[in-house]
DNA sequence: GTAGTTGCAAATCATTTGCAGTAAT
DNA sequence: ATTACTGCAAATGATTTGCAACTAC
């Protein structure tokens, strides 16, 4: 089954809370969308097939979205909140540059492993994951040298 | 020598900017002030003994901080922003609960090792890191079984 | 029917910015 | 001298909220 709208269906349920067309079109859209949009960037995505969508209704949606625990909630440079689905198939993980905030993705199978083993020692099944190496990216390395 | 201060101050020598007592002022006090406060709490900190200190100046110095890469920009329930100090020298990594919000603390040697390789595949130089494994502790684990 | 939800517009509030005076280089 | 910095007050802009109409239950 289409395990995450389920676990969306579930959570609002337990909660008391309805099921709506907006907030399945909203889960449906953020899924398919990459990674890392923010409210408004969802907003008008949505925007496009369903003219009458309300700003509000995004960003309350995301927010129980988030306590669900099918999204967190990020922050880089800029001021939006951007949304990441937790899906625990996919271990990407950043670096992100302190000066100019460029931020790289990459996998890596064995730090993965090493997760799941130091998991598995504190008896936690693990959903999803965060790693993010700060520092300085090559180019502002660089940048730091010359002005003297 | 106070090394976190003679980090600042470089910083801001090889970026052509001024060593002020306001700079010197906030930085104290963040290093000698619990982890997590905003930029906010801060300027109430600092207002106590210097009454004239601004509180754009507190905004504009706690940036600075963030792209020298001695403190981290945080994020947690509330719309401030939050200030973390770098202490690079710890690596300590997090196990947070979903479900009960327990966090272990734990540390891994191999695990610091691959991190640095793959910040020198990518040629950044680290400053700081932080990893959060998200799931269940063993504990809710237990509970989950017993709701049907 | 009842209680939660929506969309809109207005309000909020953390953060940023313009500016004239001040301080570090 | 020159250029950056400060404090203030005003501006900005992402997010939240009040409300009347609407929809899921």
């Amino acid at each position: 089954m289409g395990s995450v709208e389920d676990l969306f269906r579930d959570y609002l349920g337990k909660h008391g809370l309805k099921i709506t067309r907006q907030r399945e079109l909203i889960l449906e859209e953020f899924l398919r969308s990459p990674s890392h949009l923010s409210a408004e960037e969802l907003y008008l995505r949505l925007r496009s097939n369903n003219p009458n969508i309300g700003y509000a209704t995004v960003y309350r949606t995301m927010k129980l979205l988030a306590e669900s625990g099918i999204a967190s909630e990020r922050h880089f440079g800029d001021r939006q909140t951007r949304y990441e689905p937790n899906i625990s198939e996919e271990h990407h993980y950043h670096l992100i540059c302190n000066n100019c905030g460029k931020i790289i993705e990459f996998e890596d199978d064995k730090i993965d492993a090493l997760l799941k083993s130091a998991a598995k020692e504190y008896n936690f099944t693990l959903s999803h994951q965060r790693l993010e190496l700060y520092g300085l990216c090559s180019d502002c390395q660089r940048e730091s040298m010359q002005s003297s």
